[in-house]
DNA sequence: GCAATTTTCGCGCAGCCT
DNA sequence: AGGCTGCGCGAAAATTGC
């Protein structure tokens, strides 16, 4: 951007003699993979998922030729759509990462659930195999009646979280 | 490609005179976007998910760097993955369709639950109503006992059909 | 309508990086 | 040596002005 290091088109001076030093810029800090990243992560923050590309290509401090780079295959996917002059529009709802998430989610949801009724079939298998319990199903303050209380509390504490 | 209609970079002879006619090749002909679109449709069909950059710059009648363009920002956003020389690979194991089809599925297995929790939760309300039953808990075949078998019965088969 | 402007973006050179 | 890729020129498309 400020530096005329390099040599393509017609940019003031070529200087041969390359003037690699301090401010130097790598390559992979400006490659379209990296510029790629950085525009979901614009694209994930801004909540309406609209993004003006002049405001894109400032932020990212890129030139606005890059960023259509990006859009240009991001359209190609159908992750995006123009909207108007200067303006694209996020589609598909959400961006992968979050969907991704969502996934999470629900695969933590079902291991807790999982969890649960693996205890639950523990008590049961310790239940069947007590002799005395056995013999006398209902005696005393019966492991049964037990069972079912203490089975539906942990249903229900569960329930409380499940709902917030 | 074969033509040099066009007067950029140094091809051999601009001519002033543009030589529009019969075989014009109109801009949208080879934008990216569209690039984008055949190269997802290759990725759908190689079975393995892999792809070697010749054989599509060859396939889609395309430029190496323009395939280069879309393999860049398609790696951006994760989709795919440099394998190795010439050669990228498809990642996300499925395409955007089959993850959402893996969601709908555990969405779906979770309102089976929700059924299930909802029909127990049912059958301990009525039983905590039951006149009869709140003063004589345990008496005759006590609907408590049946009422955790009946549980149990249905979580074992929920865990059946949950288990393949 | 058509010319002036502005937005898009095809394209391939030249320099990196193994 | 050769795959890879930043880069920006200038022409095509879209908008605006008259």
């Amino acid at each position: 951007m400020a530096s005329g290091t390099h040599s393509g088109g017609k940019t003031p001076a070529p200087s041969p003699i390359a003037r690699k030093s301090l401010f130097e810029k790598s390559r992979c800090d400006t490659s379209l993979g990296i510029l790629t990243q950085r525009f979901a992560e614009l694209l994930k923050c801004s909540a309406n998922g609209v993004l003006d590309l002049n405001e894109v290509s400032q932020q990212l401090n890129a030139p606005k030729r890059r960023v259509y780079d990006v859009t240009n295959v991001l359209e190609g996917i159908q992750l995006i759509k123009k909207k108007s002059k200067n303006c694209i529009e996020w589609l598909g709802g959400k961006l992968k990462v979050q969907v991704c998430q969502d996934l999470q989610d629900l695969i933590e949801e079902e291991r807790k659930l999982d969890e649960l009724i693996q205890s639950c079939t523990q008590q049961v298998r310790h239940m069947c195999e007590d002799r005395h319990c056995q013999r006398y199903p209902l005696s005393g303050n019966s492991s049964w009646l037990h069972f079912a209380l203490c089975c539906w509390k942990s249903v229900f504490y569960f329930l409380l979280e499940w709902w917030e």
